[in-house]
DNA sequence: CGGAAGGTGTGACCTACATCACATTTAAAA
DNA sequence: TTTTAAATGTGATGTAGGTCACACCTTCCG
């Protein structure tokens, strides 16, 4: 499947769109290409895109004065990311962006995103929903991260992306936990 | 200033609405009257409502199966809570809702603000701004969690929000920052 | 193919925070 | 005003997870 139809079946999973409004939709956005390593946001930046995953794995994260990563988001296909306070503040950004993997991705401008949630009023329902659904695994996480340990967060995670098992380094998975990679590590062997 | 104008003041600081327009969104919701204590949503009930403080405090809160609390937001004048996991799906609640003083509250039900987002472009732009804003709060705490201790996370948010010093007791406090009432006191007794 | 970098396992030890127990203070309710 | 419940302080002790150190093992690139 194209780029094209991945962002089509994902846009009207939740709205309702013609396929003139898609067809312009999507010519707003611009298909890239990223190698495994490749820095799509580097701290410090100007942040003016968002990016939707067709294929391979991005990280979001940031890293800490004694240079100790935490992973916001692991994004998989289908998922969007960016540093979205710098994004939407003109800031600039505290959150990096990378491959995990070789990655194709699709780019979408903040001003063009504003332009057409002006334009299209399904558009615009579209990114509420997006954004909602966004906030609500946050708080989950959150909820989980002060609820629960080490162990059940992996277990967690791994039910829910088991593909992230094969796909994304132990050393990683710990960033996204919050935790050691040694603690990780011990929670199976030792 | 009475609640219609508190409401309007925030919605226009992002949204350019009429004045018909306004009155008509403020048309859809009902003031409602707390006492500190009173439970607004209660774990399991369904949810049909999001709620905009005017005056007071209210917490939303998740209790685990141990009987531990922990609170997800302090909700204070002009911001919005709810369980919108369960409000959205339409899932029974598993974050509840009270009023830690008394508290003056707009209710919006989810039929009645789908309904204006499908009517009122603009409305439905006001949405994905506060959803947004919410998000990247989250995503901000989250991180200030993994990367913080507790005396650090603690003046974090009584700088954001010195109200809370004297509004709401410290074992409440200490359910925020998920941490035991006891490590919280001995932060500067002991 | 060979060397460098990145990823992983594991021991020894440390520390922030939890838990339990109980005393004291403050606030709410009858 | 008395009684009861909530909120707070503080000691003793337990523990999950952190840090440091080092070995080994992949992967990937020149």
């Amino acid at each position: 499947m194209d780029a094209k139809e991945v962002l089509k079946a994902h846009v009207l999973k939740n709205t309702e769109l013609t396929d003139e409004q898609f067809d312009y939709f999507f010519s707003l956005f611009e298909l890239r290409k990223f190698k495994k390593g490749q820095v799509i946001i580097s701290e410090g930046s100007l942040v003016d895109h968002e990016y939707f995953v067709i294929y391979g794995c991005l990280k979001s994260f940031f890293i800490n004065e004694e240079l100790k990563m935490f992973i916001l988001q692991f994004a998989m296909p289908t998922w969007w990311a960016s540093d979205f306070e710098a994004l939407y503040n003109g800031t600039k950004a505290k959150i990096a962006l990378d491959c995990i993997s070789d990655a194709e991705v699709l780019c979408l401008s903040n001003a063009n995103r504003e332009k057409i949630c002006r334009e299209i009023h399904s558009v615009e329902h579209f990114f509420r929903w997006r954004t909602n659904k966004g906030y609500v695994a946050s708080q989950k996480r959150l909820l989980s991260f002060m609820n629960n340990n080490v162990k059940f967060r992996y277990e967690e995670l791994l039910k829910l992306y088991p593909e992230l098992y094969n796909m994304v380094p132990k050393n990683l998975i710990a960033a996204y936990l919050g935790v050691s990679r040694e603690t990780l590590s011990r929670l199976y062997h030792t």
